[in-house]
DNA sequence: GGCTGGCACTCTGACTGTTCGAGTGCCAGG
DNA sequence: CCTGGCACTCGAACAGTCAGAGTGCCAGCC
């Protein structure tokens, strides 16, 4: 284990490395952090530091940087969530608070999470498997043509076209939107198979055929939209990644594009609480020069879905994952609101 | 005006400095072209065209660059459209084909087009204002609150809540919805307001508050959703940028994020054919070092949207323009078919 | 008149050598 | 166990040099 002081004198290169984007040397440190101690000792801290593998130089007669096992240490037991200003907390309301819709919900979010934290914000809409159905309509746009429209209890809508083989009737219509939507409102997606599964024999024989192509559409959309999706934005703020410019930003922006990719990755942030991924832990290999900080969002107690920044492992770890959690919390609550 | 060896020499220029990235000199030229003439007239009429402004040295003693209007020359005269390989088109709708629903489309064209002219792909969602209403549905979630579902003939669909002062029969609803729908079906949006006018007065008084809530919100929604939606791809081939990279990049990303000054650039493409805009005569100065090929496409004769691509200045316009332009007709097919 | 070869000139980019300073590791002494 | 001192290392910055590419111009040639 190491002393409390080689502990402080980590947390004080972390926090001066993310300050000035240079390694850090003893001297400096000395000088900006009140350790009580000499550069000297600090220099031996350091070695050791060194030596367990928290920090590295990046060629000798360099300061110190954080490794990703330094910076995990970090964020672990020497840094807390830094708590946003009460300005900050309502400007976020404030911005939050003028969305008409869904789309501008997320759309608002991913805005506002980029610009708060100055980094890449990634989110992802609240879930279809794990949301309940509010409503589903039928529409006969055509004599064998049906449209299926879905609505979430998120405020989210999907519709799909349903080609029949023979005409159906407004009457069965009706009918069959009545006895869909008494089985299936208030309930979860995941339940749905099972809550119609029986619908089809209850119709006339001419119209089971009918029947059965809405319900398999039905839950075609069901598992389709399990791959879910994603907003991204801030991504100018790449620009501020470091100075090897070129290399670390194309697979960061690659990754970027991949939304199964950056689903995983938000997957993965564990079901409670915030999940930070550091560098290498992330699995996939084109943000291993990046961290991610992520969080589950709801409504209600339970997270519908993910919100996350990406960002470099160099960065203010305390304030991103403040604003991280503030704005997890504002968007649940607009969308318990709507 | 320019002679023919003079033009042909820009158009060496212009080529070789796609290919190469480098500026390019006049013994090189004579080298890789079939002039027909020695590096010493060459460089007269290098000294033509700069002076005419076709082209520029970036310093003293370096190649040749094609400037802006040198570029524009290029595209207006002395380039055509290079068209696609019978391959490359069958790979376009074989990839297009499998699309499911109206986001799919976009998303699947935007994703193309990145990876067939290796740029920036913008792609706008079919527009609202130049569509025709399909279908508008009603639905009851509450005894005071309605949801409103419009319906595109282009696939897409918006919905907006509604919260009325009274509760309203499913009677009421239902007459609304068929009279609603009677008078806007097949109409463009921009008259739905006319059309819609006088509907309140038909209905029993303790109703009209109600349906003119009703018909507010599908005003205002036709309103909000002009403005329009956008996808984005292929921003990982901003890398292939050049050399100055991040004072050349952020603008360019931070001009992707801003949706409203992507569709006023693709707007500006005059409504018939493709529009070529070089550098500086983008109006937004975050491009002015970026080249912007865009077209309609439409699934009738009449285009309902526009796409295209944002590239470096230094681009293979014939190249861009045939991927665009073969993209933008099969895209429109698709429409149609569905 | 227009094309060509030759020539002098210029500028950049690459390479080298040097210096300066930051930072380290180690050691002896408190 | 901490501290001050010291020798050492290495990279960044700077200046100087050099080669090569490219130009502009001029005189001669077709």
């Amino acid at each position: 284990m190491l002393s409390e002081r080689r502990l402080e004198v980590l947390r004080a290169i972390v926090q001066d490395y993310v300050g000035t984007e240079e390694p850090v040397g003893s001297k400096a440190l000395t000088e900006r952090h009140k350790l009580g101690v000499s550069p000297a000792t600090v220099r031996n801290d350091m070695a050791v530091l060194e030596e367990e593998g928290y920090i590295a130089q990046p060629h000798t007669s360099a300061g110190r940087i954080p490794t990703d096992k330094g910076y995990r240490l970090f964020v672990d037991k020497l840094a807390g969530v830094k708590p946003l200003s009460t300005p900050e907390r309502r400007a976020i309301q404030n911005f939050l608070d003028g969305a008409v819709d869904l789309d501008d919900v997320v759309g608002r979010t991913v805005r506002l999470l980029a610009q708060l934290t100055r980094q890449v914000a990634v989110v992802q809409y609240p879930s279809l498997t794990r949301s309940t159905v509010r409503h589903v309509e039928l529409l006969s746009l055509a004599p064998a043509r049906l449209m299926l429209v879905l609505i979430t209890d998120t405020g989210r809508v999907e519709q799909r076209m349903v080609d029949t083989q023979t005409p159906f009737g407004e009457n069965s219509l009706a009918d069959l939107r009545a006895r869909l939507n008494s089985r299936v409102v208030g309930r979860r997606f995941t339940d749905v198979p099972n809550l119609v599964q029986d619908l089809p024999e209850s119709f006339e024989i001419d119209d089971r055929a009918t029947v059965k192509a809405v319900l398999a559409t039905l839950l075609e959309t069901l598992a389709e939209e399990a791959e879910e999706r994603l907003m991204i934005g801030g991504t100018a703020n790449l620009t501020r990644f470091g100075h090897d410019f070129p290399l670390t930003i194309r697979p960061v922006l690659e990754a970027l594009e991949e939304h199964v990719v950056l689903l995983k990755l938000l997957g993965e942030a564990g079901e409670s609480g915030m999940a930070v991924r550091i560098g290498h832990e992330n699995a996939y290999e084109g943000l291993n020069s990046t961290s991610v900080v992520s969080v589950g969002y709801g409504s209600g107690g339970e997270a519908v879905a993910k919100l996350g920044v990406v960002g470099p492992t160099r960065m203010d770890y305390p304030g991103t994952m403040g604003a991280v959690r503030a704005v997890a919390r504002y968007v649940g609550q607009i969308l318990a609101e709507s």
